[in-house]
RNA sequence: GCGCCCGUAGCUCAGCUGGAUAGAGCAACGGAUUUCUAAUCCGUCGGUCCCAGGUUCGAAUCCUGGCGGGCGUACCA
């Protein structure tokens, strides 16, 4: 039984005599904040008290006056201006704990109107390897997409993987002027990493050189700026302080641009081989895109080199998902979409919601200056065009209730647009949702930026996490064997990551840091996964049969403060399970999930499970630590984290 | 210019649709192990919840204004 969710129904029953609408003030039940509050506390008192214009405190008493809980808790109690504070039985708990251990689910009630969802993630451009922008999307999506299913929902997860940009043409155009054949040979999809990295290098500095001139140019003119709005600054004059502050901040970042425009012409200039290419090749960006085009336009020669490229890449990234114990349903990338792109522009042009503005194809959504723009000025189409076609194949031909696109906030207008433009095309019946998430920052707390020289890949990231958990293992563990420690070594570093991942609200900007990243004490992915081993270290040692044990009718006996806050916290599994779906927020199971681990290191420092003399109080235990190493193992299943009996 | 987001302990962050004395982790300091794993536990220290008004019985939370920061903003995805 999901205790909070029966008191609730119980509560709404008592409130239909004080209110038409008692469903927002049956919410106002919650787990109490202080222990010494019970275990439940009712805040609805007191906004009912204002619409009868009553006493909150004698609201409260003809509300429990209705409030039928006499089989649950012990007689309810107010408190402060009129909190109503519940304590449920601890004999009734003891049951319900004792019913929760038999359950196969764990008191993860299924869903009784399953809906259809398709959950976006993870998403990357197939032509550049992963780096840690990526992460958080394929983490927080693959968490979402575990934990709706389990709710028993029918879920598709889609990898709409970047395969048909312009990046494909910068890779071809390398491929036929700067490949290596050996390399290919040898490691193919690093020798295309290279070309990219190369061919965009080389795009970049012909750009930046006829850039640099006119930035020179502008910096004594903001300087004069500057220096204008200094003299102009006066205490009477609010704004004058913010133009200031204005100019010299333009300033800076005209100063910051040069700086870093000549960083990249240095490092092209320094190198004779970089400079010799460079210098061969003056149109490199227009011919890259030309190659793109050609591609798009079914160019023989670049449609097989893009056939002969695309599995290898995915093949790349089938490897780092492997170690993620990601998964995906499909993986229809752009390129899948191409064949329907003109029918969208069609079908827009046709319902008069696509206008031409510029020569460029437009969707104009009220409130809203910038279009949406689905077809450009040259013919070519967008993303948008490709998004749009994804929602009808979702819609039309997926049955989707919900499609979750978890991608970074940044593009939270793109979105917007969207999913207003997929309204006006009719598909309104679907629920659209921009699952959106911080920007992952730099030690400097500037955006991580894709081609900033040092961008950490994915691989090498969790390398190093594996490395480093290696070392503690062999540490903390000589017992073990070496192949154990291999393996813990994986489960504990790439699980540091996913946890620090998940454990932010989403919607915060996430700092990468090493340390954090690595960090195996406190709040931390280690710290739950060792007290998963610790209990199964006591099941191991009692050498108990855990299913004989669930099986066995036993009773469950809360005999100290430990036990019953044990019992309780366990029983409010199911509920933060589904409060992870109401809002798409995975953090609410990392909170859950560690309070629980804590909870547990208590009970375990205070009651002695296999030296319990009394017999079916050790049995009662034995079955706490069962249920809490399931509880702890299927949570940090569902957040796509692996356990280990011993550590 | 317009739009979106953010500002909570030395650091990193929780704080769900307004509820009781604002919470964790890290760091610092002090304690706990002849005991089922010390990758642990307990305690101490640490706050003008950016500022000013407003709504309310009650505001970190909602509204208005200001300050500070980030992001986006017509043919990249």
């Amino acid at each position: 039984m999901n205790l909070l969710a029966e008191l609730r129904s119980r509560l709404h029953r008592a409130l239909e005599t004080f209110t038409d609408a008692p469903d927002s003030f049956v919410e106002m039940l919650k787990p109490t904040a202080d222990g010494k509050f019970g275990d439940f506390q009712a805040n609805c008192a007191m906004p009912l008290a204002k619409q009868h214009k009553q006493m909150p405190r004698d609201l409260a008493l003809a509300l429990i006056a209705k409030l039928d809980v006499a089989d649950l808790c012990e007689p309810p109690e107010i408190a402060g201006p009129g909190f109503i504070n519940l304590k449920i039985k601890t004999e009734r708990l003891a049951a319900e704990t004792a019913a929760l251990c038999r359950d196969e689910r764990l008191g993860v009630v299924p869903v009784t109107t399953p809906r259809t969802y398709v959950v976006d993630y993870s998403s990357p451009n197939v032509a550049k390897p992963m780096h840690v922008g990526h992460l958080r999307s394929t983490v927080i999506g693959h968490a979402l997409y575990r934990i709706l299913k389990f709710l028993g929902h029918n879920v598709l997860s889609d990898n709409h993987v970047g395969d048909w940009g312009t990046q494909f043409g910068m890779i071809i155009y390398g491929y036929k002027n700067f490949r290596d054949d050996a390399a290919y040979q040898q490691a193919p999809v690093a020798e295309l990493a290279r070309l990219y990295r190369l061919v965009n290098q080389l795009s970049d500095y012909h750009e930046l050189v006829a850039k640099l001139p006119g930035l020179l140019l502008q910096i004594p003119l903001k300087e004069q700026a500057v220096a204008s709005a200094r003299a102009a600054v006066s205490p009477t004059e609010k704004d004058s302080a913010r133009v200031l502050k204005r100019a010299e901040q333009d300033l800076e970042a005209s100063r910051e641009e040069i700086k870093s425009a000549q960083k990249k012409i240095g490092e092209v200039e320094s190198s004779p081989p970089l400079k010799a290419l460079a210098d061969a090749h003056p149109q490199i960006a227009e011919l890259a895109r030309k190659e793109t085009a050609k591609l798009h336009a079914g160019d023989v020669e670049n449609k097989r080199l893009w056939d002969e490229f695309v599995p290898q890449c995915l093949q790349a990234l089938e490897s780092v998902y492997q170690r993620f114990g990601v998964k995906f349903d499909l993986t229809l990338g752009e390129s899948w979409y191409n064949p329907m792109l003109a029918g969208i522009v069609d079908e827009l042009k046709r319902q008069h919601l696509a206008v031409t503005s510029n020569g460029a194809t437009c969707v104009f959504i009220d409130g809203n200056d910038a279009p949406f723009i689905v077809q450009k000025a040259d013919g070519a189409f967008t993303y948008a065009t490709t998004d749009l076609a994804t929602i009808r194949h979702r819609v039309e031909n997926l049955r989707a209730d919900a499609s979750l696109y978890v991608v970074d906030s940044r593009q939270g207008e793109h979105f917007q647009l969207l999913f207003a433009t997929a309204r006006k095309m009719g598909y309104d019946k679907t629920e659209f949702r921009h699952v959106s998430f911080g920007t992952v920052l730099g030690e400097d707390r500037r955006p991580f930026k894709t081609r900033s020289g040092d961008t950490v890949g994915l691989e090498s990231l969790l390398d190093e996490a594996v490395a480093n958990a290696r070392k503690i293992v062999d540490e903390n563990s000589p017992h073990l064997s070496d192949a154990d420690r291999g393996r813990i070594a994986e489960l504990v570093g790439i699980g540091a990551i996913i946890y620090v991942d998940l454990h932010h609200n989403r919607d915060s900007d996430y700092v990468f840091n090493w340390e954090k990243m690595l960090a195996t004490t406190g709040d931390t992915a280690t710290y739950i996964q060792y007290a998963y081993a610790r209990v199964c270290g006591i099941l191991r040692k009692g050498e108990v049969d855990a299913v004989a044990l669930r099986q066995g009718q036993h009773a469950i006996l809360l005999s100290t403060p430990q036990e019953r806050v044990l019992a309780l916290q366990l029983n409010r599994f199911g509920q933060a399970v589904a409060e992870v779906a109401v809002d798409y927020r995975p953090n609410l199971l990392t909170q859950y999930l560690f309070e629980t681990a804590n909870v547990f290191a208590q009970f375990y420092g205070s009651c002695n499970v296999l030296k319990e003399s009394d017999e079916a109080l050790r049995t009662s235990r034995l079955l706490l630590c069962d249920a809490t190493a399931r509880v702890l193992k299927q949570g940090l299943d569902l957040l796509g984290i692996g356990v280990a009996d011993q550590m």
